[in-house]
DNA sequence: CAGAGCTCCTGAATGC
DNA sequence: TGCATTCAGGAGCTCT
């Protein structure tokens, strides 16, 4: 579920939420064996600890305290929610972060694929370190993005999906952006031209800005910090429309491909043979 | 080293 | 209806 645009969509959430001046009264863990779990010994620690800010970073989320960061990925199937004042807890409540201001936060996650997990230094974390750059980053461009693909010997979606690449990318996304770019997703990524690059970054830049717009995808089970769904789900192109007619129009035309879906470094990849050079 | 494939886990959808 | 199988948004690990 959650790419860059439903994280940004649960960040924004947390930002204003979870304003003034907040210190985290108390961590709860209700599942033990949570991948990349913070020690039971830390969390006791950032008890007591002020709130400084709330970012995102690719996929993850990250609260800044004054005792260091905690570190959270949702996975697949992870979400944060506001909690009631006397919370009832629901199956696959995980972590609950207790605030002064009487907030608390809930960590659902049923496959438990994410991380919660605490670092001292962010930048240098085993997290941090390898990720690429951010696709809304003004300073981030075509031409960095064509020299770090030139050489490599997967496909643009396989190129797309790894976050060496550029961050925030996973596989609804890609689908999206080879679509609109009008790249077919087999190609291969040292094929593809500094032009090519360009449209393909711009897409990205499109479709991850309408989604955040529209309160990011959800299938089956996203949700924002009120449990609100998101609506970008209702605009895509191609994900999930196999044997569906293209949506493109051509010079007035409609494109009249049918949508297939292949199997592309392992997931599902929905495109339009016929208009996706 | 790069790249392919497997793996963690639950639940929804599909097939018999 | 009930049971088995398949598949799902991520990414780290182990092979080759």
């Amino acid at each position: 579920m959650p790419e860059l645009p439903e994280v940004e969509i649960i960040k924004r959430g947390l930002q204003s939420e979870l304003v003034g001046d907040l210190k985290i009264l108390q961590i709860k863990c209700y599942r033990s064996n949570l991948r990349n779990l913070i020690p039971l010994k830390k969390m006791n620690e950032l008890a007591g600890s002020s709130l400084l800010s709330i970012e995102r970073r690719a996929k993850y989320l990250i609260f800044k305290t004054s005792g260091g960061y905690i570190v959270s990925h949702l996975g697949m199937s992870g979400t944060w929610r506001l909690g009631e004042e006397k919370a009832t807890l629901k199956k696959h409540d995980h972590v609950q972060i207790y605030f002064s201001n009487t907030k608390n936060l809930i960590l659902n996650d049923p496959r438990r694929f994410g991380y919660f997990d605490y670092v001292e230094d962010l930048e240098n974390s085993t997290y941090f370190k390898k990720l690429g750059p951010e696709p809304l980053d003004p300073s981030f461009n075509a031409k960095k993005m064509f020299s770090s693909i030139r050489n490599r010997h997967v496909s643009i979606k396989a190129a797309l999906l790894d976050q060496k690449t550029l961050v925030g990318v996973g596989n609804i996304y890609a689908s999206e952006s080879l679509y609109l770019a009008g790249i077919n997703p087999l190609r291969a990524s040292n094929k593809i031209s500094l032009l090519e690059c360009e449209s393909i970054l711009e897409a990205v830049r499109n479709v991850l800005s309408l989604s955040i717009e529209k309160g990011g995808s959800s299938i089956s089970d996203f949700k924002n910090l009120l449990y609100h769904q998101g609506n970008f789900q209702n605009h895509f192109q191609v994900y999930d429309r196999e044997n569906q007619s293209c949506l493109r129009q051509i010079n007035n035309k409609s494109c009249s491909g049918r949508i297939r879906s292949k199997i592309i470094s392992g997931r599902t990849t929905y495109y339009c043979p016929k208009c996706q050079k």
